[in-house]
Order: structure tokens, then sequence, then C-alpha cells
DNA sequence: ATAAATATATATCATCGTGATATATTATAC
DNA sequence: GTATAATATATCACGATGATATATATTTAT
């Protein structure tokens, strides 16, 4: 799994939830994922292409009004789409946080827990850099590093946070 | 400026400090920005190739051992880096903060200033977002929301504290 | 009422960024 | 002394971004 192409599920998930066309699916995510992933049309359009050929989307044309092509899911696109939700996380978590709704509360614990484990993995990993340079590096630098671990660290109290929500 | 082209800024600020080939260029990067910026090869040497058609970096070739490209940053280059240093932060910040050293405290203070208020803007979007929202909005959706607005803050709150480092 | 402005809608482009792969040389480890 | 790892450059396909073009529909202002 090299090119996964990220936008491709976060289409078919607004799609399952409801159809809709290409310019609703921006907006969509303009507002939900706003200033994180900001997909755009030159992403999107092309996209809905590859899913339709697939057969992980249907087109409908829409007569009323002027052209508007509304697009749904089809059952094999909700199989592909599940598959990718369900396993193991990697990239940024705040695509699949959104459809966190279509697991059970186990099968979210299981995925939050999975992803706490990479970003201590990370944290680790930035440590180990912080200390082997900690000396031959200049003010600055050193700034950004630690600036990257706060942020991981920020990241990690969230999630195990939402890890003892999903408990309680 | 549209597309800018950030690994550049990272390139010619990283020459400056010591001269070195394109690989040495990516270790530093894989070192200090880990995690956060890594360019590939396929961004470095094309942009190395750039970079000195555009007399901002000289090549010359080390003779001994294999054939290895050592480039060093020319006098224009170094007005062109300083020029985007101290620009109106947009971009991540993070690029900038490593080369933060070759600021004056004073304009460090106003770089750090001008980027909390950016960050402070874009909290307040998504902030109008969650309020307008939050009715309509599915649980986790919000959350998604919710862990933008918690980075955001973190972001803001580390950036005061480095404003308020600078000045005392 | 109608003209202007804004929102809806699709499409395409250049450019940038990423990850992978190919290829070759040099240093080191056993 | 050969196998392995590190150094070094180069190129590719693909994905993502931001800009721009084009057209229709709806809303707002005068």
């Amino acid at each position: 799994m090299k090119n996964q192409n990220k936008i491709q599920f976060l289409i078919l998930g607004l799609l399952w939830q409801m159809p809709m066309s290409g310019y609703q699916l921006k907006k969509q995510m303009d507002v939900s994922l706003a200033n994180f992933i900001s997909p755009s049309f030159g992403n999107i359009y092309p996209t809905l292409k590859t899913l339709e050929t697939s057969n992980y989307i249907e087109a409908e044309v829409d007569g009323k009004g002027h052209k508007k092509i509304i697009y749904q899911i089809t059952p094999t696109g909700q199989t592909y789409f599940l598959s990718w939700l369900k396993s193991d996380p990697d990239e940024p978590f705040l695509a699949r946080e959104y459809f966190m709704g279509f697991l059970t509360a186990d099968e979210r614990v299981q995925l939050f827990q999975k992803y706490v484990e990479k970003l201590k993995a990370q944290w680790h990993h930035l440590k180990t850099i912080e200390e082997n340079y900690h000396d031959v590096m200049g003010k600055y630098p050193l700034h950004t590093l630690q600036y990257g671990l706060n942020a991981v660290e920020a990241e990690i109290t969230w999630y195990e946070a939402r890890i003892k929500g999903e408990i309680s």
C-alpha cells in the first residue's frame, strides 16, 4: 500500500452518510476538517472518476437545475471503506476520527490504543535524537525538535483521554 | 507568491551554516525536522539544480572519493534567504524556527507575535464553525474539530511562552 | 423588475511533495 | 576478502495544492 490516495476514503465515508456532488463534498470537508485536510477540486473530481471506474461509487445525474452529478456509495465501496477504517492507523488520525461512529466502542478503543503506541514510538524517536544531538545542536534547531516533542505529547494526552472516555 | 517551494529555503539556510552535498542535506533535515518535514531526494536534487541556475548557490565537485557535489550559498542566495525568513509567517512555522538564530531578538519577537496572531485567527475560525454546527454535527465529526482546536491552542501556548522567553 | 453579486457546479493546469526504485561507489565489519 | 552498510546522485509515478476558466442559478440591492 504505497500511494493510498487519502482523499478517496474521506469521499467514501461522506457519501455513505449522504449521496452528494463533488461541490458539496468539498464544502463538507471544509467545515469538518477545516485547515487540516483541505482537498481541492483538482483532487476531488479526478478521485470521483477513479472511484466510479472501480465501482466503489455510482453517478446519478440530477436533471433539474444546472448540471449536477450526485454520487452514492455502492456495497463494494462500503466494504472497501470499512477495511480502511479498521486497518492499522499510520498517517494523521484526523480523517479516521471523523468516521469513528461507524465502529463499535471496542473497535474504537483498539484503534486509539494502536495509534497511541505509534505516537509513543515517534516520541521516543524524537527524544533519542534530542539526547544524542543536544550538545552539538544550536538553540533554535533544538527548539524545533522540542516543539515537535511538545506536539506529540499533546496528541498522546488527547488520545489517552479519548480511550478513558470510551471505557467509562 | 503562490507556489513557494518550501524546501528551497531550508536548503539555503543549511548551506549557509555549512557547504554540503544533497545527501548530507537530507540527513540534516531528517535529524532536525524529523517527522515534520521529510523532504525526499526527488525534492532535494531538482531544487538544488533550480537554485544553481538562479545563482543562489554554487556547485563544487569534490575530486577525492566517489562523485560528490558540494554546494555553497552565494551572497545573492543569502539575501534571498533572509528576505524569506523575515517575511510574514504563513505556513507551519517549524522551518523558520530552525533558523531563528539568524535574526535579532527584536525580529524574533515580531515574527512570533505575527504568527500568534495568525494562530488566534485560525482558532476563532474553528471556534465559529464549532458554535454554528455544534447541534447538527455528530459526535465524532465534532471530536475532529475539537482535536483541531486543541492543537491550535497548544501551539499558541507554546509561542506565547517563546515570546516571554525572548523578552525576559 | 432587473442588474449586480454571490453561490453552486465541474473541469483542468502547473507545480510541488512523497515514496519508491535504480545504480554505483566507498567504508566497515567479520 | 567478501558481505553489508553507508554515501551519493538521479528519476519516476502518483498524490496534493492552488490557481484559473467556464457556466448556471440564486440572492440581494437599488
